[in-house]
DNA sequence: ATAATGTCTCTAGTAACTATAGCTTCAAGA
DNA sequence: TCTTGAAGCTATAGTTACTAGAGACATTAT
């Protein structure tokens, strides 16, 4: 049995997440200590682990908590999980697509060397959207 | 003279943005009219359309709040200015890294094409860290 | 036994909005 | 001039995914 502060070590998930991924629901409230501590399993690390990784992949909780559910059911056709996962790839690419134009504009706009506030490009090229070298 | 939504229209900011923004300090507050409603002149119009171009490239409202206040000293050094946008620029290339890490993942894991959840690669992958091609 | 560390609950705060309710004002047509 | 419908007002609360703090209680090591 794991305390709260060993499974956050396990998982790399802060103590607070996880207190606060018990109240949304994302995993059992565990068993507690006689003095009314939170104790976990070795099932309590997957769920989280999967939940962790989920996350650092960019699934929302809501996603999160349908893939979990799935993961429940081996029997069922994996059709949702995917749907959901290829709508965030959809989704992945779309914010690199945008973060590359942005990247470029940064990378124009930073290679400034004025000496006042007057003629510098960053202020410049905020003021004035014409300025831009694409859309956004 | 404009109404806030004639200001919306033009700047593309909707209305309650535009009022949140007021309450926050990065627009001053408008006149008024004899019925209390906002009015905007065109340096308005500026100031906001600065704001919404600084959002779209993912400035946060505290870096906006001091690219404004920049902007309006022409006399001083654009050195912090350039800070901003450079510290930015990197905050930007390490989320691209990420993403395309990502990507790369997600198509990977999309691909699947089993019958049901027992074998499906999504909920594998996610359950299992270590199945990942990529550390994040 | 005692000290140090860990954990508990509860509340409130974060960013950057968005939504709702219930009211007032404005502009245009009859 | 009256009316009606769109637009605007304030204030409050909700969103997402946490994070921070206060003050009390539990566990562990010496």
């Amino acid at each position: 049995m794991l305390s709260i502060g060993e499974l956050s070590r396990r998982t790399g998930v802060k103590i607070p997440t996880i207190r606060y991924y018990e109240q949304m629901g994302l995993i059992d409230a565990p068993e507690r200590s006689q003095g009314n501590q939170r104790r976990y399993t070795s099932e309590g690390v997957n769920r989280l682990s999967f939940i962790r990784h989920s996350r650092d992949l960019g699934f929302s909780i809501e996603n999160i908590k349908g893939l979990l559910e799935l993961s429940q059911h081996p029997e069922k056709p994996c059709h949702d999980a995917h749907s959901i996962a290829v709508q965030h790839l959809e989704d992945v690419q779309g914010r690199i697509a945008k973060l590359r134009r942005l990247e470029r504009e940064l990378k124009r706009i930073s290679k400034c060397d004025a000496g006042n506030i007057a003629d510098c490009a960053v202020i410049e090229t905020l003021a004035d959207h014409g300025l831009c070298e694409t859309e956004h």
